[in-house]
DNA sequence: GATGAATGAGAATTCATTCAT
DNA sequence: GATGAATGAATTCTCATTCAT
């Protein structure tokens, strides 16, 4: 049987005044630590608490990990509709959702990066709740570049997924040196360099590699067909 | 009771190969556990080595890890190389790369993911490392896009590294559910289509359409005949 | 996350209907888990009643479990009683016992179990209280074997305490499979087995009941097959 | 990274050296404490190794019990069938059986309390293996007693089993005191007492065996009729 | 009288690395 | 050079009980 023991001085906070208290120091932990590294202890301290109360609030330090990154994501999300609805035209809205991200991983790297990580990690119990999220959080862009078809200012053929890949590939890769604390970018350069991209290809623009690059590829083609038909049975 | 491990016969081998039998031991059990899970008693008994003897060879786990991705690198690298001299224009050389990657991943998609994980973990010993070698990886891909800008296949004030992030970044954001062992998906397909799209970009091009048209037909003639060519006996 | 518990509507009850609440629940919730593995926060939830206020009822977990236990015997003690005056007849009565604690393994077997495990585990606050309890519940058995001592009914020179802990180590042991889930019995069945074996000894037998016995059970097998007779439709 | 930490001088002993002496510690301390509070780091200081080299040899605290129990088992098995050899009639031969159980208690009564309490809990783990140890156990005494059968010695028509159980419950109750701490109980004397009543029964011995057949079929009658008239309207 | 937030000591388990043999 | 026994620090999670509100 447990022994009662002298208690430290009690303070009763009511339950969403501690829930976010641990939230909160939680964040600070996980963001500085990574998930791994991150102890409840350290969390419980910062938040002013004994372990043993995190423990009522959470199942385990997974979930409460889920809950952090859950509760930052919700917090994007409701800023992401609110901006949105005040650009208008395929260009500007995509440069907008390009450049939120950006921001956003300009804003909180440590976070952003933990949140990578474990999106990627895909354990199972991750898939159920953040996914879904992250579902929600690209499916604005998948919309944009869908009306952007309708309207005839983007080509048709196109795999959405794809282009969210593309998307989200590239801002992510441009900003893992920064993830990792090295150098730094400026959102607004890089959202204007990755939307022109995006958007005019690498090829040189009007309407077709040049005509001479056509002529040179023809004579390929022919040589080719060639030995092709050398080679064939 | 856990097993007593029965007392080996002592084989002497030679330092290489006791060498190469831990790696591959290794590398077997880093894909399937990932970096945390392996466990270097897995190691050292799928090697028929004790643990101790590892430690003779490798300065601790994280070291052998390097080297298991050190090595596998460099067999990709060396592949590379060989099969890009056998291949023109831009286009081509570019989807090469894409499929190469793609094929990779395709082919061993445990261990590319952790390879990610690792990468973007980015702690300082690893770093060094194995980043070297990722940006001798990609090298050859900003060559590409460099030399096509050269030529005037590609327009010219576009960020290398931006060009590079979009393409690495679009394939492992497309390849992600795949490595998370869900679906499956076609390297030559998702090549062509990422190709497509890096080149000619999101928006709709720019004048004559019919021009456009024969060109990009043309190019899709030129991928295919590329691609029997390396079919063919 | 867990659950907030919903701030219940105040129910002011009597003392007496909070308590029969809280020991129902006990009862169930020891019965399904076990002594250590039941929580006290889980039995407040099922008497819907927060842990603070079991405090006020009962010293302890343990107490609580105590009065369960108790409140339990209490129930077939006096069950026994009542229906025990019906039956004459040393061995009818030593059945009726038998067959009694048999059908009440067979009614409750999760709650016997605890039971079982708790009164041999024998911490001194338990021994105190469910001991007396139980050598109430089994005097009554050394009685009935005295009575067919005195009657001659029973040989002389017995230990009663032995024949106790055999009949009711008997019904124990051969009753465990059952408790821990396996398999079933019927009381009935057993009952007669087990008096059988006890009455009559492993040895074949020499002899028989005297004479006077005998006659005596004529007796009455006669005047209850009247009873019967009067009874019938 | 683990940093390596000054260490306490280090004695190499063989694999069974250090099993030996980790079963040595954990049986007195199970047989102190009993499961649940005995304490790894207890078992490791009295076995001179420090808590994590149990793990290298045992998989966690209760397969390190099972191997306790499993231990002590053999030993008393392999004495069993030297010495039951030597012994020969029915009575005889029970009686040893009897006898040895009752010593076992006597000599070692903590460890045996574990055991029963272990035994009766049922978990899936314990069934397995400590099960198929106590099944052999008993079995002797089966075997004595379907002899006995053979050879007219004993009666026929009794369940091997319930005569097991009638024995090994009939000791256990009478040891429980004992078991608990209190008091004692002379092996010897016991065994004499169990012996006789197990095999003469609680009956008079009568006379005439035809007689015996016609009382046993009054007392049939009898209970028969009890039943008729608890069912009757 | 009821509530339920807060306590806090504890204990099992893991495994990379070392080094006596 | 190989072996593998031994190390030992470090961390999560539990839950009966208390007591401020």
């Amino acid at each position: 049987m447990r022994e009662p023991i002298v208690r430290r001085q009690v303070f009763r906070l009511s339950r969403e005044r501690r829930v976010s208290d641990i939230m909160e120091a939680a964040t600070q932990v996980f963001r500085e630590k990574g998930y791994d590294d991150a102890l409840i202890s350290d969390i419980a301290e910062r938040a002013s608490v004994v372990e043993g109360s995190i423990y009522r609030y959470f199942d385990n330090k997974r979930d409460l990990f889920i809950k952090v990154i859950e509760n930052w994501y919700h917090g994007m999300l409701s800023d992401y509709d609110r901006q949105l609805t005040g650009i208008s035209g395929t260009r500007n809205r995509l440069r907008f959702m390009i450049w939120r991200h950006l921001a956003t991983v300009h804003e909180d790297p440590a976070l952003c990066r933990q949140m990578f990580q474990i999106v990627r990690s895909g354990s199972e119990y991750t898939d159920t709740a953040v996914f879904e999220l992250n579902r929600q959080y690209t499916r604005r862009t998948l919309d944009i570049v869908h009306e952007g078809i309708v309207t005839g200012e983007l080509r048709a053929g196109l795999s959405l997924r794809l282009v969210r890949d593309m998307i989200y590939g590239c801002v992510e890769h441009r900003t893992w040196a920064y993830l990792r604390g090295e150098g730094d970018f400026d959102p607004d350069h890089v959202a204007d360099q990755i939307v022109d991209l995006v958007l005019g290809g690498l090829q040189t623009p009007g309407d077709s590699p040049a005509l001479g690059a056509q002529a040179a590829m023809l004579q390929r083609l022919e040589s080719a067909v060639e030995r092709l038909e050398r080679k064939a049975p």
